[in-house]
This record gives C-alpha cells, structure tokens and sequence, in this order.
RNA sequence: GCGCCUGUAGCUCAGUUGGAUAGAGCAUUAGCUUCCGAAGCUAAAGGUCAGAAGUUCAAAUCUUCUCAGGCGCUCCA
C-alpha cells in the first residue's frame, strides 16, 4: 500500500514538475494520534524551497495530480502534509491476506545473497557461560537467524581462545585445588565448583599415571610435559561440554568450533607477522615486536609469547578470505580494541567495510532490587544454566532481545518468572493462548466467508491497522537486526487485542466471523513474530 | 586526561533516513466478573526530551560545548 501511494507520488511529480527522484520522496506511517490518517508524506514541504513555492500549493497540486484515488483519501495540512487514508474496505483486505500467505517474511529477501560469518559468545573456555554471557549468546544467535531470513549464507561459529596465559592459570588453579601445598598467586587463580568438578577427573586421569601425589614434580619436569598436555586438554574439554550444554539450553548451536591453537599449528600467525614486517608496519622495542597503529600494539611480547592481537588478526586475516561479511560480536568492554584490529586488517590489504563489530552493552541482571554477580575469577557468579531453568529459554530469549543493544539493559528476575501480565512474554503468549481457544471452539469457521464490510468498531480498525505495519515493521526490523522492534510490535499488537477481546464478545448466539477471521489473522502473525524472535507460541498455558 | 555507549514521566523503556499537540508498561489513584481464560480490561494523573548554543520552514532526533552515569585506555585476557 505504502508502495503504491509512492509510486504515486512519483508519477504526479515527473508530470507536475519534470522531477525524478525517488530519493525525495518519503512515505510514512502516522504514528500521531491527534491526526487519523494511516500514512503521510512531507515532500510538499521539502519541495517547497527548490521550487520557490509554498508548500500548501504543492501540496494541493500533487494532490490533483494522484491517479490511484480510489483506494484511499487524500487531504492537506499546514504547514504542507499530504495525508493519506486507506479506506476502511481496502484495508479490511489484509485479515485474508495474512491468513493465506504462505511466509509472512518472505518481503525481507536481499537481491544478493552473501556469505557472512557470525562470530559470537566465545568466552574464554575458563570457566561456565554465567549471566553476563547471556545477552551477546542470543544476540549473537538471532541475528544468524534474521541474516538467514534475508537469505543469506551464515555460518555461526565459536572462536575458543585455548592458547594463552588464562589456560595456564585453569590448569594451575586445578592443581591448586588437588594438592593445596602448591602455592601460586592466588589473585591469577580462578575458584568456583566447576574447579571441584574438574579436579575429579584430573585427579583420576593423574591417578591411572601414578602422578597424583607428585603434582609439584609434574609442573616442574619436562619429561611429564605430556601428561601435562593432556590433562590441559582434559580441563579444556570439560570445560566446553558444560559451555555446550548450557547453549544447547538455549538452543544454540554453533555450525563451528575454532580453536586459537589451530592458528598456531597451521602457522598462520608467523605468516601474517611476517606480512606485517614486510609491509614495514612494524617495530622492535626492548625486545617485543609492535604493530604501528594509533599507538605501537604488541605483537610479540618480550618473553617471546604472542599476545590475543596476533592471533587474532590471524583469526579475521583467514576469515576475510573465506567470507563476503564478518560479524563480530563484541562485550562493549572491548571497544578500544576495535581500532587496533581495524588497521591491523587495513594492513594486511582488508577491505575493513566486510568487518563488523557489534559491541552489545552490559546487561545488569535484578532479582528484584538485588543485582546479581557476574565474576568468573571470583567465583561469585550465576550460571546461563541456572537463569535458563530458573525463567526458561522464551523469557531469556524476550528480555534479552528487548532493548537495542547500545542500550545498557536492566532486566529483573522477578518479572520475568511471574505468570501475569508484568511479564511482557506472558502477556503476548497468553494473547496467542487466547485465540487458539475460541478456535477451537469453531474449527469449521472458515465455512463462512469474510465480508470487509463487517470490521467497523474502532477497535478492530487499529487492529487491522496495526496487522497492516507488520509488514514494514519486520522488514525493518529483520533487515536493519533490531529484534527490539519485533517484541515492541508484539507487545502492542498483544495489548490491543487482550482489550479488543475483553470489549467484543467473539462467540455470541449470532457469530460475526469476519471477527474470527481477524483473531485468526492476529495470532497468525503473533506466532510468526514469535517464532522468528525464537519464543514459544503456546496453545495453551 | 583521551575514546566508546547512554541520559525522554517516580521506575523500566519506545520514539522510523529531522516532521504535526511527546508514547507505552510498572508503580499511584478511581473503576470493571451472572458473559469466549480477571493469567484480563477501562480511566485519571504524571514531561524544561540532562543543560546551553547552532543548523533548518521544522530538532528528542543533526553539529559543537558543558554536566551526569557505565565501560575501556596493560608486553591482561
């Protein structure tokens, strides 16, 4: 509809006054209450200068000048809007629209599919996915899914760091715990259950070697340097089960897991330091080697170890060739890192508009008034396990997904497990829960026909004109991946129809079914919404 | 000190590539059950869009500055 209005529009202005750009012409919904009609348009006004006339008598001009009247009226306001309102009969149409479109979303397809990566979660394998996880993992995960929808090629994957220092300091903090002689730093140390869990099957695997009483020898002697690398694999392992786990919870599951040391086996860092060097972007400063960016970025430390830089550029040095688009996924505590990949990228001869990194805001967890940890090193932390049993993966998968993820998010505990309408999920799955129940009390409904002219009340027409936006709305929202747009429409569409259906008795000795055609038509598209958000749409409840 | 994100009702937040008189929910107050699930609905009240200047016919939206909060400025990961 939005479509056609600007064809229009177009039409007129070539005729009127020779002008040919779409680019002026804009078409947007009316979202101000105080004037009733569905769509406006200010190009009168912006017209207005160029032409040296008022907008007022532009917009009268066009106005003479639209060809598809018929479908919808047309009137002006100061200071030069041109609004536009569907008639009620045509806007009527989309109840049986939506039920017969095979796929709501099918408007969101790209002319050309692209092979995008989308890198996201992958904490360092040290310990369980706690709370503070939980937002960059369903992020991360929906939009692969709302990239898929556009459809494009995506493949998700995992980037498990199981090379450096803080590998070392699990391993130590097992040993720690096995034998309590040992004495390490303690600060560097990570503490928790998971380490007790770990220490078990270390200490049976060391027990078979004959090991487990000489721990101290074992760390110091390099002829055990192979015991050791199994038990640092073993810890590993351990630790990405439970990872897999808790996201296998959530339903999320990573097409790959790439390790960091495979970089390092396929000599892949050496190669892109070497690169660095011969592009002569490089220098040596008491003893470590620098990439010069904005400021010297180590590459190679003193003690001759490699730091997460190099790896990493070795990381999107081989991504950037196997894939049209990379999306990184990125806590915001990482922003100054951007950069330095970025000309690290720029050197090796990247094209960095293919990289992009979302950095998604922390989000602070509430139970009630009480904000809850999110510490690995300490300990003191809330397992992604126990949030996921304790409000289930629909309420994770809402309230993350709820806020734009610049935004930093509050999000409390207790609402997201009550059973009413504060809980926002519950509010819109008890919508769909609704209708699914006077269905089922006319299953041969469809028998009657829809007849337009039934929808009159004005409530059923913000209803249909709120089933009219989702059109445009999820195309926004898939293509732009902003899934906060998606649950805001679903929490106005819920609430309109919960108030729709507390004033309009549906099955009455007389049945209007066009009413029926119209919930039908809303919980189409409520649990098309839900879907796409990865949120159940239940039955009943 | 420098950089990134944020600042909209008491609270949590929407607000479309700049458009008309600023939008919800919660909380507060006052109401609504012989009737499809009250797991709900209706209404009232609540605003210097952090502040200032600028650009524009038009600014919550763009620019600059100031203030406040979060985060980052390691040969850490």
């Amino acid at each position: 509809m939005k479509d056609s209005i600007k064809k229009d529009i177009a039409e007129a202005l070539i005729k009127l006054f020779n002008i040919n750009d779409n680019n002026l012409i804009e078409v947007n919904k009316n979202v101000n209450k105080h004037v009733s009609s569905d769509y406006y348009t200010n190009v009168a006004m912006r017209l207005a200068k160029p032409l040296k006339k008022n907008p007022i008598q532009i917009a009268e001009e066009i106005t003479k000048n639209l060809k598809a009247k018929n479908n919808y009226i047309v009137d002006i306001a100061k200071p030069g809007y041109i609004n536009f309102s569907i008639k009620i009969l045509q806007k009527n149409n989309i109840v049986t629209e939506i039920l017969n479109t095979n796929n709501l979303l099918a408007g969101c397809d790209v002319k050309k599919p692209k092979k995008f990566l989308v890198e996201f979660v992958s904490a360092n394998p040290t310990g369980p996915l706690h709370v503070g996880h939980g937002r960059g993992a369903v992020y991360g995960n929906i939009i692969s899914k709302f990239l898929k929808i556009q459809g494009h090629t995506v493949v998700k994957e995992y980037y498990v760091n199981n090379f450096g220092n803080q590998i070392n300091n699990l391993v130590l903090s097992v040993f720690s715990h096995l034998d309590k002689s040992l004495k390490f730093d303690e600060s560097e140390l990570y503490k928790g259950k998971y380490i007790e869990e770990i220490s078990k099957n270390i200490s049976l695997l060391l027990e078979q070697e004959n090991l487990r009483n000489n721990l101290g020898d074992l760390l110091k002697d390099n002829k055990h340097r192979k015991i050791l690398d199994r038990c640092k694999t073993a810890i590993i392992k351990h630790v990405i089960d439970d990872i897999k786990n808790t996201l296998n919870k959530l339903d999320i599951e990573f097409d790959n897991w790439f390790y960091e040391s495979t970089l390092f086996e396929d000599n892949l860092v050496d190669e892109i330091i070497q690169k660095l060097k011969d592009s002569k972007q490089t220098q040596k400063t008491d003893g470590a080697l620098m990439f010069l960016s904005d400021e010297p970025r180590v590459l190679i430390k003193t003690n001759g170890e490699y730091t997460y830089f190099a790896s990493d550029l070795a990381y999107h040095d081989q991504k950037m060739k196997l894939y049209d688009h990379i999306i990184n996924v990125w806590g915001a505590d990482h922003h100054g890192y951007v950069p330095r990949i970025n000309s690290g990228l720029k050197a090796l001869g990247h094209d960095i508009n293919k990289l992009d990194i979302h950095l998604i805001q922390f989000a602070n967890l509430y139970r009630g008034k009480d904000k809850i940890s999110m510490s690995t090193r300490k300990g003191e932390f809330v397992k992604l396990d126990t949030l996921a049993d304790e409000i289930g993966v629909d309420a994770i998968n809402y309230f993350y997904l709820t806020k734009n993820k610049d935004q930093h998010l509050d999000f409390d505990l207790d609402i997201a497990i009550s059973t009413n309408k504060n809980n926002p999920v519950y509010y819109i799955q008890y919508a769909h829960a609704r209708i699914e129940k006077i269905l089922n009390q006319l299953p041969e409904y469809n028998k009657n026909s829809f007849n337009p002219n039934d929808l009159k009340e004005t409530s059923e027409i913000e209803l249909i004109t709120l089933l009219m936006d989702f059109k445009d709305m999820s195309y926004k929202s898939i293509t732009s991946l902003k899934p906060n747009i998606m649950t805001n429409y679903l929490y106005d569409l819920a609430q309109q129809f919960h108030s729709y259906y507390t004033n309009v008795k549906i099955i009455e000795e007389r049945i209007i079914y066009s009413r029926v055609y119209l919930i039908a038509a809303i919980q189409r598209v409520i649990r098309c919404g839900l879907e796409t958000l990865n949120i159940n749409a239940p039955t009943e409840m």
